[in-house]
DNA sequence: CTAAGACCTGACACTGACGTCAGATGCAAG
DNA sequence: CTTGCATCTGACGTCAGTGTCAGGTCTTAG
């Protein structure tokens, strides 16, 4: 598969797929003429990098989990196993954060029906 | 209070205030030379804005909803309410997101974790 | 009064995941 | 063969919140 066709089976750009594998991310074995190819595979492995980044996980840090993930069995991921826990705990933290904010806005929402239902009885 | 105690008691850099300032999402009153000057509200209102920053709301968009926290009983705040609501649903949407992820590590843990297991029982 | 530290404005730097453009090449269909 | 679309590399643009520096003024303790 090329490029295009992973980027639309994937749901994103040409540009990320280039810029994945720029920083590591992402392998392609080329053509003769240089055109990058992909196996059927890649479309999870681009899902898992975008489930990563929308979880806040940064390009330098999801290659340093990535060892977890193409060869969990190889004993040579320790580092990489450690930096999988820290990021399990930095989203939870951020999962708090997000709870606390949408009770903030709860309370908001709350007082303004509040006022709003006082204007429409007058 | 002056621009460093707000600083200190809310927990965030001079620098950030200035800009809340510049953004509107903070008034002061100025000293005759020109200093900014608070009360204590302030302090709240600077953590509520940190709270909805960390909620992933930009500067703009805090503006926008500005309105219900300052004048909840007022009118004129159809839009602001009306943003009220698509920002916690943003929020809701993010944190599925989030669990999502962490659901995903936490499989790659427990894979991790049992060829570890194995190795050490070797 | 004086020195140190807080404050002022204005401006540039930075980070990171892309968008976008340019100019060149590859490839499939008519 | 050609036309048109996909792809290539390389490079610059963007956005937003904040760090940081420069050069000047204010305030307060001793």
């Amino acid at each position: 598969m090329r490029i295009g066709e992973l980027a639309s089976q994937a749901g994103v750009s040409v540009r990320s797929l280039r810029y994945y594998e720029e920083q590591g991310l992402l392998t392609s074995t080329r053509s003769p003429s240089g055109q990058r190819h992909y196996t059927d595979d890649e479309v999870e492995r681009v899902r898992l990098i975008q489930c990563l980044y929308a979880a806040g996980l940064s390009s330098r840090t999801i290659v340093e989990v990535l060892p977890c993930v193409d060869s969990p069995s190889e004993r040579n991921s320790d580092e990489a196993f450690e930096r999988l826990l820290q990021e399990r705990e930095r989203i939870s933290r951020h999962i708090d954060e997000l709870l606390q904010a949408r009770d903030a806005l709860d309370r908001l929402i709350d007082v303004n029906r509040a006022h709003r239902a006082q204007l429409t009885a007058r």
